[in-house]
DNA sequence: TGCTTAATTGAAACTCAATCTCAATAATAT
DNA sequence: ATATTATTGAGATTGAGTTTCAATTAAGCA
Protein backbone atom coordinates (compact mmCIF):
# COMPACT_ATOMS: atom_id res chain seq x y z
CA UNK A 1 0.00 0.00 0.00
CA UNK A 2 2.85 2.37 0.72
CA UNK A 3 4.32 1.75 -2.65
CA UNK A 4 1.79 4.44 -3.53
CA UNK A 5 4.18 7.01 -2.24
CA UNK A 6 6.49 6.19 -5.06
CA UNK A 7 3.97 6.56 -7.82
CA UNK A 8 2.75 9.71 -6.22
CA UNK A 9 6.25 11.09 -6.06
CA UNK A 10 7.12 10.13 -9.58
CA UNK A 11 3.98 11.66 -10.96
CA UNK A 12 4.33 14.91 -9.04
CA UNK A 13 7.93 15.25 -10.04
CA UNK A 14 7.03 14.66 -13.66
CA UNK A 15 4.25 17.21 -13.56
CA UNK A 16 6.41 19.86 -12.00
CA UNK A 17 9.15 19.23 -14.53
CA UNK A 18 6.66 19.74 -17.33
CA UNK A 19 5.06 22.79 -15.77
CA UNK A 20 1.84 20.90 -15.20
CA UNK A 21 -0.38 20.86 -12.13
CA UNK A 22 -1.26 18.25 -9.59
CA UNK A 23 -5.03 18.40 -9.42
CA UNK A 24 -7.54 16.42 -7.35
CA UNK A 25 -8.70 14.69 -10.51
CA UNK A 26 -5.17 13.55 -11.28
CA UNK A 27 -4.78 12.32 -7.73
CA UNK A 28 -7.96 10.26 -8.00
CA UNK A 29 -6.88 8.80 -11.31
CA UNK A 30 -3.44 7.94 -10.02
CA UNK A 31 -4.94 6.18 -7.04
CA UNK A 32 -7.46 4.24 -9.08
CA UNK A 33 -5.02 3.27 -11.79
CA UNK A 34 -2.78 1.73 -9.18
CA UNK A 35 -5.49 -0.03 -7.27
CA UNK A 36 -6.27 -2.17 -10.31
CA UNK A 37 -3.72 -4.92 -10.50
CA UNK A 38 -4.47 -6.46 -13.87
CA UNK A 39 -4.60 -5.01 -17.33
CA UNK A 40 -7.26 -2.37 -17.59
CA UNK A 41 -8.90 -0.12 -20.12
CA UNK A 42 -9.89 3.52 -19.89
CA UNK A 43 -13.51 2.54 -19.37
CA UNK A 44 -12.62 0.24 -16.48
CA UNK A 45 -11.05 3.21 -14.81
CA UNK A 46 -14.07 5.44 -15.35
CA UNK A 47 -16.19 2.70 -13.85
CA UNK A 48 -14.09 2.05 -10.77
CA UNK A 49 -13.81 5.77 -10.07
CA UNK A 50 -17.59 5.97 -10.03
CA UNK A 51 -17.76 2.97 -7.77
CA UNK A 52 -15.55 4.70 -5.25
CA UNK A 53 -17.88 7.66 -5.19
CA UNK A 54 -15.76 9.95 -7.29
CA UNK A 55 -16.42 11.49 -10.63
CA UNK A 56 -13.92 12.49 -13.28
CA UNK A 57 -14.85 13.25 -16.84
CA UNK A 58 -13.97 10.93 -19.65
CA UNK A 59 -11.85 13.62 -21.28
CA UNK A 60 -9.74 13.96 -18.15
CA UNK A 61 -9.38 10.23 -17.82
CA UNK A 62 -7.94 9.97 -21.31
CA UNK A 63 -5.76 13.04 -20.84
CA UNK A 64 -4.34 11.70 -17.60
CA UNK A 65 -3.70 8.22 -18.94
CA UNK A 66 -1.54 9.83 -21.57
CA UNK A 67 0.45 11.58 -18.85
CA UNK A 68 0.85 8.41 -16.81
CA UNK A 69 2.26 6.67 -19.86
CA UNK A 70 4.55 9.60 -20.61
CA UNK A 71 6.03 9.59 -17.14
CA UNK A 72 6.65 5.88 -17.36
CA UNK A 73 4.21 4.71 -14.70
CA UNK A 74 1.94 2.92 -17.13
CA UNK A 75 2.60 0.97 -20.27
CA UNK A 76 0.17 0.76 -23.13
CA UNK A 77 -0.38 -2.78 -24.33
CA UNK A 78 -2.66 -3.30 -27.26
CA UNK A 79 -4.12 -6.76 -27.67
CA UNK A 80 -5.37 -6.59 -31.19
CA UNK A 81 -8.49 -4.81 -30.08
CA UNK A 82 -9.14 -1.31 -31.20
CA UNK A 83 -8.78 0.34 -27.82
CA UNK A 84 -5.90 0.63 -25.43
CA UNK A 85 -5.10 -1.56 -22.48
CA UNK A 86 -2.76 -0.43 -19.74
CA UNK A 87 -0.60 -2.11 -17.15
CA UNK A 88 1.66 -0.97 -14.34
CA UNK A 89 5.32 -0.54 -14.95
CA UNK A 90 6.65 0.32 -11.48
CA UNK A 91 7.82 -2.78 -9.69
CA UNK A 92 7.03 -5.08 -12.58
CA UNK A 93 9.84 -6.22 -14.76
CA UNK A 94 9.29 -6.03 -18.47
CA UNK A 95 7.32 -8.92 -19.84
CA UNK A 96 5.43 -9.98 -22.92
CA UNK A 97 2.12 -11.72 -23.47
CA UNK A 98 0.58 -14.93 -24.68
CA UNK A 99 -3.02 -14.26 -25.61
CA UNK A 100 -5.55 -17.05 -25.97
CA UNK A 101 -7.92 -16.60 -28.90
CA UNK A 102 -10.54 -18.89 -27.40
CA UNK A 103 -10.91 -17.69 -23.84
CA UNK A 104 -9.06 -14.38 -23.86
CA UNK A 105 -6.71 -15.47 -21.10
CA UNK A 106 -3.46 -13.51 -20.95
CA UNK A 107 -0.29 -15.19 -19.78
CA UNK A 108 2.69 -12.99 -18.95
CA UNK A 109 6.17 -14.22 -19.57
CA UNK A 110 9.60 -12.76 -19.73
CA UNK A 111 12.59 -14.16 -21.48
CA UNK A 112 15.96 -12.62 -20.92
CA UNK A 113 17.40 -14.18 -24.05
CA UNK A 114 14.72 -12.79 -26.32
CA UNK A 115 15.31 -9.35 -24.85
CA UNK A 116 18.99 -9.66 -25.49
CA UNK A 117 18.48 -10.74 -29.08
CA UNK A 118 16.18 -7.81 -29.66
CA UNK A 119 18.90 -5.48 -28.47
CA UNK A 120 21.28 -7.15 -30.84
CA UNK A 121 18.90 -6.68 -33.77
CA UNK A 122 18.62 -3.01 -32.87
CA UNK A 123 22.39 -2.82 -32.82
CA UNK A 124 22.60 -4.22 -36.33
CA UNK A 125 20.32 -1.49 -37.63
CA UNK A 126 21.75 1.19 -35.33
CA UNK A 127 18.24 1.58 -34.06
CA UNK A 128 17.69 3.15 -30.66
CA UNK A 129 14.86 1.20 -29.03
CA UNK A 130 12.43 3.01 -26.76
CA UNK A 131 9.96 0.26 -26.11
CA UNK A 132 8.87 -2.99 -27.62
CA UNK A 133 5.99 -5.32 -27.57
CA UNK A 134 5.83 -9.01 -28.33
CA UNK A 135 2.46 -10.66 -28.52
CA UNK A 136 1.89 -14.29 -29.29
CA UNK A 137 -1.68 -15.17 -30.08
CA UNK A 138 -2.92 -18.74 -30.06
CA UNK A 139 -4.63 -21.37 -27.97
CA UNK A 140 -3.92 -21.92 -24.31
CA UNK A 141 -3.45 -25.31 -22.74
CA UNK A 142 -6.97 -25.52 -21.29
CA UNK A 143 -8.71 -24.55 -24.49
CA UNK A 144 -6.61 -26.95 -26.53
CA UNK A 145 -7.48 -29.78 -24.15
CA UNK A 146 -11.20 -29.09 -24.22
CA UNK A 147 -11.16 -29.06 -27.95
CA UNK A 148 -9.87 -32.59 -28.25
CA UNK A 149 -12.24 -33.94 -25.61
CA UNK A 150 -15.52 -32.67 -26.92
CA UNK A 151 -16.82 -30.76 -29.88
CA UNK A 152 -16.99 -27.05 -29.13
CA UNK A 153 -20.60 -26.01 -28.81
CA UNK A 154 -22.05 -23.49 -31.10
CA UNK A 155 -21.52 -19.98 -29.80
CA UNK A 156 -19.54 -21.17 -26.83
CA UNK A 157 -17.56 -18.80 -24.58
CA UNK A 158 -15.28 -19.50 -21.72
CA UNK A 159 -13.53 -17.35 -19.19
CA UNK B 1 3.30 -10.03 -62.24
CA UNK B 2 2.28 -13.62 -62.81
CA UNK B 3 2.56 -14.32 -59.16
CA UNK B 4 -0.97 -12.94 -59.31
CA UNK B 5 -2.15 -16.28 -60.51
CA UNK B 6 -1.24 -17.72 -57.17
CA UNK B 7 -3.09 -15.21 -55.08
CA UNK B 8 -6.05 -15.52 -57.37
CA UNK B 9 -6.00 -19.28 -57.08
CA UNK B 10 -5.61 -19.27 -53.32
CA UNK B 11 -8.43 -16.80 -52.87
CA UNK B 12 -10.83 -18.65 -55.17
CA UNK B 13 -10.07 -21.93 -53.53
CA UNK B 14 -10.66 -20.43 -50.12
CA UNK B 15 -13.95 -18.90 -51.20
CA UNK B 16 -15.21 -22.10 -52.68
CA UNK B 17 -14.25 -24.03 -49.61
CA UNK B 18 -16.23 -21.63 -47.48
CA UNK B 19 -19.21 -21.55 -49.79
CA UNK B 20 -18.53 -17.93 -50.70
CA UNK B 21 -18.58 -16.27 -54.09
CA UNK B 22 -15.96 -14.76 -56.28
CA UNK B 23 -17.42 -11.39 -57.23
CA UNK B 24 -16.05 -8.59 -59.42
CA UNK B 25 -15.59 -6.47 -56.32
CA UNK B 26 -13.48 -9.13 -54.68
CA UNK B 27 -11.43 -9.47 -57.84
CA UNK B 28 -10.75 -5.73 -57.87
CA UNK B 29 -9.79 -5.74 -54.23
CA UNK B 30 -7.50 -8.71 -54.65
CA UNK B 31 -5.77 -7.05 -57.55
CA UNK B 32 -5.36 -3.72 -55.78
CA UNK B 33 -4.22 -5.23 -52.51
CA UNK B 34 -1.45 -7.03 -54.35
CA UNK B 35 -0.39 -4.11 -56.47
CA UNK B 36 0.61 -2.19 -53.33
CA UNK B 37 3.97 -3.45 -52.21
CA UNK B 38 4.35 -1.74 -48.87
CA UNK B 39 2.20 -1.74 -45.78
CA UNK B 40 -1.19 -0.29 -46.48
CA UNK B 41 -4.37 0.68 -44.71
CA UNK B 42 -7.97 0.14 -45.70
CA UNK B 43 -8.26 3.75 -46.80
CA UNK B 44 -5.21 3.46 -49.05
CA UNK B 45 -6.98 0.67 -50.79
CA UNK B 46 -10.19 2.63 -51.23
CA UNK B 47 -8.13 5.44 -52.68
CA UNK B 48 -6.12 3.39 -55.14
CA UNK B 49 -9.25 1.61 -56.33
CA UNK B 50 -10.77 4.99 -57.15
CA UNK B 51 -7.60 6.01 -58.90
CA UNK B 52 -7.86 3.01 -61.16
CA UNK B 53 -11.36 4.00 -62.15
CA UNK B 54 -13.16 1.43 -60.07
CA UNK B 55 -15.53 1.84 -57.20
CA UNK B 56 -16.11 -0.49 -54.30
CA UNK B 57 -17.93 0.49 -51.15
CA UNK B 58 -16.13 0.96 -47.88
CA UNK B 59 -18.19 -1.84 -46.36
CA UNK B 60 -17.04 -4.27 -49.02
CA UNK B 61 -13.44 -3.21 -48.65
CA UNK B 62 -13.48 -3.99 -44.96
CA UNK B 63 -15.38 -7.23 -45.47
CA UNK B 64 -12.93 -8.40 -48.11
CA UNK B 65 -9.84 -7.46 -46.13
CA UNK B 66 -11.13 -9.74 -43.41
CA UNK B 67 -11.40 -12.56 -45.91
CA UNK B 68 -7.92 -11.95 -47.29
CA UNK B 69 -6.53 -12.19 -43.80
CA UNK B 70 -8.55 -15.33 -43.10
CA UNK B 71 -7.23 -17.10 -46.14
CA UNK B 72 -3.68 -16.21 -45.21
CA UNK B 73 -2.89 -13.86 -48.07
CA UNK B 74 -2.61 -10.79 -45.88
CA UNK B 75 -1.33 -10.23 -42.41
CA UNK B 76 -2.62 -7.56 -40.11
CA UNK B 77 0.13 -5.56 -38.52
CA UNK B 78 -0.87 -2.89 -36.07
CA UNK B 79 1.65 -0.16 -35.43
CA UNK B 80 0.27 1.32 -32.28
CA UNK B 81 -2.20 3.37 -34.23
CA UNK B 82 -5.84 2.76 -33.84
CA UNK B 83 -6.45 1.38 -37.30
CA UNK B 84 -5.17 -1.68 -39.09
CA UNK B 85 -2.25 -1.95 -41.44
CA UNK B 86 -1.83 -4.87 -43.78
CA UNK B 87 1.02 -6.53 -45.59
CA UNK B 88 1.42 -9.40 -48.04
CA UNK B 89 2.19 -12.85 -46.76
CA UNK B 90 2.67 -14.82 -49.97
CA UNK B 91 6.32 -14.94 -50.95
CA UNK B 92 7.46 -12.96 -47.92
CA UNK B 93 8.96 -14.83 -45.04
CA UNK B 94 7.78 -13.91 -41.59
CA UNK B 95 9.41 -10.81 -40.24
CA UNK B 96 9.00 -8.23 -37.52
CA UNK B 97 9.29 -4.46 -37.43
CA UNK B 98 11.40 -1.64 -36.12
CA UNK B 99 9.30 1.51 -36.15
CA UNK B 100 10.84 4.96 -35.95
CA UNK B 101 8.93 7.36 -33.73
CA UNK B 102 10.37 10.41 -35.42
CA UNK B 103 9.98 9.74 -39.11
CA UNK B 104 7.66 6.74 -39.16
CA UNK B 105 10.11 4.65 -41.11
CA UNK B 106 9.51 0.92 -40.83
CA UNK B 107 12.42 -1.49 -41.00
CA UNK B 108 11.65 -5.16 -41.47
CA UNK B 109 13.87 -7.75 -39.92
CA UNK B 110 13.72 -11.43 -39.23
CA UNK B 111 15.66 -13.32 -36.65
CA UNK B 112 15.58 -17.06 -36.66
CA UNK B 113 16.80 -17.32 -33.10
CA UNK B 114 14.08 -15.06 -31.72
CA UNK B 115 11.50 -17.16 -33.54
CA UNK B 116 12.95 -20.30 -32.02
CA UNK B 117 12.94 -18.86 -28.53
CA UNK B 118 9.33 -17.84 -28.94
CA UNK B 119 8.45 -21.41 -29.80
CA UNK B 120 10.28 -22.56 -26.75
CA UNK B 121 8.36 -20.14 -24.53
CA UNK B 122 5.12 -21.45 -26.02
CA UNK B 123 6.29 -24.96 -25.25
CA UNK B 124 6.86 -24.07 -21.60
CA UNK B 125 3.28 -22.86 -21.26
CA UNK B 126 1.86 -25.57 -23.54
CA UNK B 127 0.54 -22.72 -25.62
CA UNK B 128 -0.32 -23.35 -29.26
CA UNK B 129 0.83 -20.26 -31.19
CA UNK B 130 -1.17 -19.10 -34.17
CA UNK B 131 0.59 -15.86 -34.95
CA UNK B 132 2.82 -13.39 -33.26
CA UNK B 133 3.93 -9.84 -33.60
CA UNK B 134 7.05 -8.17 -32.36
CA UNK B 135 7.33 -4.43 -32.67
CA UNK B 136 10.26 -2.39 -31.50
CA UNK B 137 9.60 1.32 -31.40
CA UNK B 138 12.40 3.83 -31.16
CA UNK B 139 14.65 6.10 -33.17
CA UNK B 140 16.21 5.11 -36.46
CA UNK B 141 19.81 5.80 -37.35
CA UNK B 142 19.06 8.85 -39.51
CA UNK B 143 16.83 10.53 -36.97
CA UNK B 144 19.31 9.89 -34.17
CA UNK B 145 22.08 11.44 -36.24
CA UNK B 146 20.08 14.53 -37.09
CA UNK B 147 19.27 15.04 -33.49
CA UNK B 148 22.87 15.47 -32.51
CA UNK B 149 23.59 17.77 -35.42
CA UNK B 150 20.91 20.38 -34.95
CA UNK B 151 18.68 21.59 -32.17
CA UNK B 152 15.25 19.99 -32.23
CA UNK B 153 12.77 22.38 -33.79
CA UNK B 154 9.99 23.85 -31.78
CA UNK B 155 7.11 21.42 -31.62
CA UNK B 156 9.36 18.43 -31.89
CA UNK B 157 8.98 15.95 -29.05
CA UNK B 158 11.50 13.89 -27.19
CA UNK B 159 11.21 11.19 -24.59
C1' DT C 1 -29.73 -21.52 -71.26
C1' DG C 2 -32.61 -20.34 -67.68
C1' DC C 3 -34.04 -20.95 -62.76
C1' DT C 4 -33.42 -20.96 -57.96
C1' DT C 5 -31.31 -19.84 -53.87
C1' DA C 6 -28.49 -17.92 -50.87
C1' DA C 7 -24.47 -14.86 -50.81
C1' DT C 8 -23.24 -10.11 -51.88
C1' DT C 9 -23.40 -5.36 -52.48
C1' DG C 10 -23.78 -0.35 -51.32
C1' DA C 11 -25.73 3.54 -48.95
C1' DA C 12 -26.57 5.15 -44.93
C1' DA C 13 -27.10 4.63 -40.20
C1' DC C 14 -24.67 3.23 -36.40
C1' DT C 15 -20.97 2.09 -32.80
C1' DC C 16 -17.49 3.22 -29.89
C1' DA C 17 -13.02 4.77 -28.43
C1' DA C 18 -10.75 8.76 -28.40
C1' DT C 19 -10.13 13.77 -29.17
C1' DC C 20 -11.39 18.53 -29.39
C1' DT C 21 -13.74 22.95 -28.04
C1' DC C 22 -14.52 26.43 -25.02
C1' DA C 23 -16.25 28.79 -21.10
C1' DA C 24 -15.80 28.35 -16.26
C1' DT C 25 -12.65 27.01 -12.60
C1' DA C 26 -8.61 26.53 -9.82
C1' DA C 27 -3.45 25.29 -8.89
C1' DT C 28 0.89 27.53 -8.44
C1' DA C 29 4.48 31.40 -8.23
C1' DT C 30 5.12 35.75 -6.66
C1' DA D 1 -4.01 37.91 -2.10
C1' DT D 2 -3.36 38.19 -7.00
C1' DA D 3 -2.20 37.18 -11.61
C1' DT D 4 -1.24 33.84 -14.69
C1' DT D 5 -2.06 29.94 -17.07
C1' DA D 6 -3.17 25.02 -16.81
C1' DT D 7 -7.23 22.24 -16.11
C1' DT D 8 -11.78 20.66 -16.08
C1' DG D 9 -16.24 18.87 -17.89
C1' DA D 10 -20.11 18.74 -21.03
C1' DG D 11 -21.03 18.00 -25.23
C1' DA D 12 -19.80 18.07 -30.03
C1' DT D 13 -16.78 15.85 -33.20
C1' DT D 14 -13.83 12.57 -35.44
C1' DG D 15 -12.79 8.45 -37.71
C1' DA D 16 -12.16 3.54 -38.23
C1' DG D 17 -14.86 -0.09 -38.58
C1' DT D 18 -19.56 -2.59 -38.49
C1' DT D 19 -24.39 -3.35 -39.26
C1' DT D 20 -28.77 -3.14 -41.69
C1' DC D 21 -31.59 -4.13 -45.34
C1' DA D 22 -33.52 -3.93 -49.88
C1' DA D 23 -31.89 -4.76 -54.38
C1' DT D 24 -28.68 -7.46 -57.02
C1' DT D 25 -26.14 -11.37 -58.68
C1' DA D 26 -22.93 -15.61 -58.62
C1' DA D 27 -23.09 -20.41 -59.02
C1' DG D 28 -25.04 -24.98 -58.90
C1' DC D 29 -28.45 -27.50 -61.20
C1' DA D 30 -32.30 -28.89 -64.42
Amino acid sequence: MNKNLNEHEIFRRFLKLEGLRFTPERAILLEEAFSIHEHFEAEDLVFSIRQHGHRVSKATVYRTLTLLVQCGLLREVIFGERHSHYEHVLGHKHHDHLICLKCGKIIEFSDEMIERLQKSVCGQYRFEPVRHRLEIVGTCEDCARHRTQREPECGERET
